[in-house]
DNA sequence: CATGAATGAGAATTCATTCAT
DNA sequence: TATGAATGAATTCTCATTCAT
């Protein structure tokens, strides 16, 4: 009866706390960081706001592990590609056209992720989560070159790019407006045509 | 005399609205909007607080055409790139390089322009800039694709990634980091050279 | 004009900080720190909360400047006590009795001054107050012990005794209630004697 | 076995409300009222928040307890040397230097009891026990006087400047700073000396 | 008896904005 | 026009206390 009532209470615990990343997150994509005060956060998860400071030390950390739970995901998927024995070409596509795709299925989060100001922990966790990105990229580049599949660049400066043109292309100001599966499609082939050229990919398509 | 007099109040009351635009500028250079309360921009100016409000509705306001003024800047010299009887790809190097080397000079500006949180209205004023930016872009991929400099390509979407990329290559955390003006040139260089490459151009250097 | 306008705020606005001294003071020896949070020293004050943040930068340290300012009154008086060109035995008396007088005039803001708690800022200044008091008892007894008014003594350990033997005799929880001026004078007079025994004073009274 | 187990229970019971009063002692030796939330309490004493409850029916009544717990102790030497069939003055003395003694032993403790801010109720337990402890000086010293050791004297004003002097010799911010086992007993001795001049007795010492 | 997650009122502090002078 | 004192709502965080399990 012990172990039954204790694992009932990490339950709701683990609950609880996946409430208030959930609301977090929620909060965020609809109206930014600016739109996302404790108390709200708190109100959206339905917990009063000291329950917050049981789960999390500060505001500034429940919104990175906010941010790093989002990026975690992305960074997993990413590995993979990288790792699979293909390409470099192909595994740059694959890459671009994973995130893109997931970006716009999720289009507010990825703004507020990678486009909104924030406290300075959250920043520097979103320079972060960035970097980590671009070294992935920096890798297949890398990789690309020494196949002769890329000619010889700046790989930081490519990465960089990289990361900046598909973000900026999803969330940025100029992104042009989608209105529907069909164009998110067009979009990912042009992004993805964008990359390869940029990176010297023979094999652009679009 | 009257006149005498209105025309000092005149000279006065612009060069107070232009010390505080200026005094905003700066602070959010050096500290982000983070770092420019109202009071402490009134205080960098030397002007009071209530001051402030004579001259912009709102602390919104004020941010709005800080913003507005330093991208004019930039836009009026990408104008004059743009109009400037020469090949796409000329055109294009040029203003990312005028671009990109203008950033390095004032890095903090940058940042705080293109990637730190703002308040909504500011934010939609940042939103409307870069879409300028990328408008410009758009027009010399067209008329590059015209020309047969460049593939037929979604001028949309590449306008995005362009702005996004040398954007992120600047102020990004992705950012190569710079270390003296020889660092600089290099960079513009790998910039340029990416963006090149991405559109399509068959006269990207480095 | 300008000048009186000038006047006038300033006036006004030293008027403000007074009023929130004062009202600090006033709540705190009604219901000690405790019942003294910053809202309430703003309404006993009439003024608002932000206020009291222009006029100091924390509340620990409008409650230091409450506290200084209410020992620098009496250590002003103790000073010009201890520079009387009379003997230490008369000095030492004349020093208690008119800090014990004073205390017994206003016994509730004595009593937090000097025994109830506060916040580890508020508490050093506290700390510091007492020494003030301590090493202008310590250089009377130095001259005494010198004129062989005194015996020989450690000084150090006798000042500390002064001072809590009469902050005890007037707040502590042993000290016998007072319910008249008659019994005010015959606690001055206890206290005198007290004190001036403990030093070794053959002068002494009562 | 019912009874066994019953037994074994009030056991338990009994040591966790000790374990609770200890813990609590120990986190306001070491940071005073300030550095024992009850949930610090409930940590340090290994049990759960809510049993702190059980236990006692408020934070404040279990300070409350605290502080009479190591008063209690002190009071029953006292009473011991009160009760001694030897002449007024040793007695003083033995008193005084007995509760400094183990006052210098552990510093900590009889500074958060003595003069740290507490809640109301705790503050009021804290001077019902300086109360006592000055009950307890005034029995020897009426005995003194009847006995001719002590001069005629305010026997409730001498009572509270004797716990406060020694008290503030302690613990006070005038107090001298300690360092080590020789420099104690000179404060003892120091204190012990002007307590006994202080109520008049002709033997006192250093 | 024992747990510790949950509560929520309250505390300090900030800052955009107003307005009397 | 210019000032800057004044406002007060909003925000983050704490902690004594309760209660379902």
């Amino acid at each position: 009866m012990a172990y039954k009532r204790s694992a009932l209470m990490e339950e709701r615990l683990a609950g609880n706390r996946q409430r208030i990343l959930l609301a977090a997150r929620r909060l965020v994509a609809a109206g930014g960081f600016r739109g996302a005060p404790v108390t709200a956060v708190a109100a959206e998860a339905g917990v009063s706001t000291g329950l917050i400071y049981r789960h999390f030390p500060s505001k500034a950390e429940l919104f990175v592990e906010v941010l790093t739970a989002a990026v975690d995901h992305e960074l997993a998927i990413l590995r993979q590609i990288v790792a699979e024995p293909a390409p470099a070409t192909q595994r740059l596509r694959a890459a671009i056209a994973s995130f893109v795709r997931r970006a716009l299925a999720g289009p507010g989060l990825a703004y507020a992720f990678i486009a909104e100001p924030v406290e300075p922990e959250v920043d520097a966790e979103r320079i972060r989560c960035r970097r980590l990105f671009g070294d992935l990229f920096k890798a297949i580049l890398a990789e690309g070159v020494a196949a002769g599949e890329f000619p010889a660049q700046d790989l930081d400066a490519a990465a960089a790019c990289l990361v900046g043109a598909y973000t900026e292309a999803l969330v940025g100001p100029t992104a042009p407006s989608r209105d529907g599966p069909r164009d998110s499609e067009r979009l990912v082939e042009a992004v993805c045509g964008f990359c390869l050229r940029a990176v010297g990919s023979g094999q652009a398509a679009s």
